[in-house]
Formats: C-alpha cells, structure tokens, sequence
DNA sequence: TTACAAACATACCGATTGTTTGTATATATG
DNA sequence: CATATATACAAACAATCGGTATGTTTGTAA
C-alpha cells in the first residue's frame, strides 16, 4: 500500500521518534527493530525501508539534532571581540549552560557516544569533523593572541587549540557518561577558567 | 575428555589470548564466540565454561590487565614527596610515557572503553572504583596542599581532585580513540603541567 | 576400585538482523 | 486519461549469534 511522499516522510519521522525514545530509554544495543517498528506502528520493513540499518537510525538520530558542539565552532567563528580569551570563555559556559540545561541533548550525546567507535574506521565520521571544525576555530582565536605575542611560553596557537578541543570533548564526554559526580557548571567551566587564565598571563 | 588443571588453565589462556587479539583486529561487538572458540583451537563449550558469557571474557581481559589508572594511583598514595605538586606531575608523565610506549595496553584500553557503557547500570563497574580510587589519591595530595594553605582561590582540594581525575581520564579516552592529532607525550602532559601550574601558583 | 565432578563437545532454542518477495498505490508518462 | 513504473511498505525467509541443556570422557579423591 504505497502512501503519499508526505505521509511517507511522516512515518519516517513516527520511526525516527520511537527510535530515539527507545534508545534513550534502553540503550542502543538494547534496543531492537522490532520493538522500533512496533512503537512506531509500522514493521521492520518500513524501518528498512528508510534506514539502510541499525546503525542508520542512529546516524540519522545524530544528523538531526544540532550537535553542541557545532554550535559552539560557530559561535566562536562568529565572535570578533578584542579581549579574546574573555569571549571564549564566555560562549563555553553558554554552551556548557545550555546542554546542562537540556537532559534530551545530553541523553542523545550519550547515545552518541556509542556510535563513534561503532563507525571506527569505514564510515566518514562527522564526530571528528566537528572537532576539526571546533579545533579551528579555536586556531583562529589562539592565532590572534599569538601575533600580540601574549601566548605564554612553550605553547603555540596550534598546540593551545588541540588543548583546548580535546579538553572540551574530554570533559563533556566524562559528563555524558555521568560516572563521576561532576557537572559542566560549574566543574568543568572552572577548568576550563582556570586553563584559560594560564593562557592568559603575559609571559612567564 | 576432562583435562588435568594445569591444561585447563592453558585452555583459558588460550581462549583469552584469542579474544584479546580478534577484540583488538575487529572490535568487541563484531567478534563472535564461534570465531574466539576457533582461534584458540575450543569449541564455544569451552569459552562458556571458563567464561559466564561474552561480557565475562572481556571482564577477564580487563582484570588480566592492571589497568594504568589503578597503577598511577598506587604510585600516588605512595609519593610523599615535599613538593608534592612536582611530584604528582612526574608520577603523571611517568604513567603517560609508559602507557604510549605500550601499543596493546592502548589497544586493549580503546576496547575496554566499550565496557563500560555494555555494563552500564546493573554490574558493579569496576571503571568508576579506579575513578573514584584515583580521586582518593589526588585529594590526599591536594589535602596536603589545601593545608598549608597553598591552593589558589575558588578551588578545594575536593574539587580540584575531581577537576584532575576527570581531566586526566577524559584525556587518556581522547588519546585511546586516536581520532585527534594528539599524544600524551608531549600534548596531554602539557595540559596536565599547566593546569598543575594554576595550582602552584601561591594565591591570585 | 569406584563414585564424583571437572572439562569440555554437541545439539538445540530463542532472539535478532538483514534480505527477498509480494503488493497496493501514488505518480510520472505518452 | 490510461497505463507503466517506481514507491512505500508488509510478510515471509534465511542466517547468525548468544545462551542453555545435555552428553561424554577422564582426572582425582575416597
């Protein structure tokens, strides 16, 4: 019984919900197509049909919400102030506010989370592609500084934003898998307060 | 055919050299137990009785491993050092330069990593003991610091030992999944130092 | 020597994933 | 407007895998 393109997609985003649902639920691998169909009153064929696997649902889970973290490379592409590290600070603890704000976002980055080992080497993987896309824009701020020569010693505007992105995806990692009592505001925020104060001092 | 003990422990060797190495080629979830009877010359009657099931051999695995964490934690309690913060960085570096110059403990940590979600709510979770273990260990140390009265503003030697244990993890996962350019010698261990220094420094 | 349990192998079962086939119908086409 | 065709599924099928139950041999202790 082929159905109208509209009610086609209709019933691709009814799997996509149960699907999330589900997942957010019972874990990834807990979680079976059966039971994805069945929540969202089709059958796995239907799930086939739009989702090449059980993996495409949840890269297509992964491709619908805004990852943060590309929120964040944004918004750092976005800002020119002339005191630097004071923005950068700033739109991190927006970003960490608002995630910790929103438990759907972090419940979806701890399914997530799985997805990145499980996509290990054949797939394009758009998870390093946002930190590459975090980690310039980092480069674009840490290069302003340098050229004012206020980068401390051994660091350079390269270094300093690997630092950074892999601080940032460290720590909201270690806060999605919530194993350690530890909370973005204001834990992790201080961290990273406090690593941008070192980088912050003239010289040493 | 029942074997004398010292033959089943060399089975059981056997069985887990086979899982440690297909876990290693082809990741946890696309090992089969077939193929791990197979390479260690059992059928899967022999892994299910050695092991309780597939989480059990990588429980196995881990537990044949000392894990880094727990050995850098060991190496902490013990340090009395009087400077402790130097020492607290050497014993780091140390640990960061022996795990790099270690490819199977690295390998074996990247596959462990997917452990600790597969045993996420019902298993007492091994992962957070060392966590919290280690989160001991550095609050002795920043205890010491805390005490003479040496530990720079907003910080306690609370959530400066969370701030270490959760940096230093969320480093080692970053370094483990090898999806950014980034090494514990020298990127990781600078993070470490400048955070570290923040902490030197007398008061602000 | 005999009873028992260790150390497996073999066979079976349920769950699940992916594939193939069937089919009704929306939509494009002449 | 008639019809061919691709679409949007459902239903049946095949294969794999993990776990369990059972069978069998043989060390080992009494």
């Amino acid at each position: 019984m082929r159905r109208t393109k509209e009610q086609a997609a209709e019933t691709r985003q009814e799997i996509l919900r149960a699907a999330e649902t589900l997942f957010l639920q019972k874990g990834y691998s807990a979680v079976s197509l059966e039971e994805v169909a069945a929540a969202a009153g089709v059958t796995r064929g239907a799930v086939h049909w739009h989702f090449v696997n059980k993996q495409g649902l949840l890269f297509a889970i992964r491709d619908e919400m805004q990852l943060p973290m590309r929120d964040l490379a944004e918004q750092l592409s976005l800002d020119r102030a002339c005191a630097p590290l004071d923005a950068l600070g700033d739109v991190i603890t927006g970003t960490f506010t608002r995630l910790q704000a929103d438990p759907r976002q972090r419940a979806l980055l701890k399914v997530l989370h799985q997805l990145d080992f499980a996509a290990s080497d054949d797939e394009t993987d758009d998870g390093t592609i946002f930190r590459q896309q975090l980690q310039a824009s980092l480069f674009k701020i840490f290069d302003v500084i340098d050229r004012k020569g206020e980068l401390p010693a051994p660091w350079t505007s390269q270094s300093a934003a690997l630092a950074l992105s892999v601080v940032l995806n460290g720590l909201v990692n270690e806060w999605v898998r919530g194993k350690a009592d530890f909370e973005l505001i204001p834990d992790a925020s201080a961290i990273v307060q406090t690593l941008l104060d070192a980088w912050r001092v003239p010289a040493r």
